[in-house]
DNA sequence: GCCAACGTTGGC
DNA sequence: GCCAACGTTGGC
């Protein structure tokens, strides 16, 4: 079993929405990056965790943990026309992007502020923490997801 | 709103 | 295949 870390706005999709859902669960559609792609497609395994992240607002921090529902399956949004995630490059026979379904397990007692993060010596090597990394989607060692378990 | 750090695109 | 220009992410 893996551990990963999900990126989201909440303007956009926090993770009241996703427990909002019929059966908590939704894809995670958008996603728009070959790395992150490649992890939802290819390594992400059903019963994963992953960590919720709010980034770009007022406190970014990690608000809950999901778990995977439905492994890497083509996103939808990018042949849709009207959708903002529209990419013509994805052909239906050819899908360019992935996504996978993930079900709300629980929030935090307390959100975990990437600051905080920052500041553990024991978090250093975490991708999130490290300098320009952008990913949306990235793993998280047992280590690592236990160390932050430890915080809450 | 600013801007650093990336990722992508496309001319050559 | 190089790399400049451009677009995006996301913290602050």
């Amino acid at each position: 079993m893996q551990y990963w870390l999900m990126k989201s706005e909440p303007s956009v999709y926090g993770i009241d929405d996703l427990k909002a859902q019929p059966g908590k669960t939704d894809h995670w559609d958008g996603v728009r990056n070959y790395q992150a792609r490649n992890m939802m497609r290819d390594r992400m395994r059903k019963g994963d965790q992953a960590f919720f992240y709010h980034s770009n607002c007022e406190i970014p921090g990690i608000v809950g943990i999901v778990t995977v529902a439905r492994e890497g399956y083509p996103d939808f949004t990018a042949w849709d026309r009207k959708s903002k995630y529209y990419d013509p490059k994805s052909g239906k026979d050819d899908p360019r992007w992935y996504m996978v379904d993930v079900k709300y397990k629980r929030k935090l007692k307390r959100v975990i502020p990437l600051a905080e993060l920052k500041d553990c010596r024991q978090l250093a090597e975490l991708a999130l923490v490290r300098k320009g990394n952008r990913l949306s989607i990235m793993p998280v060692s047992e280590a690592h997801w236990k160390f932050i378990l430890s915080l809450e």
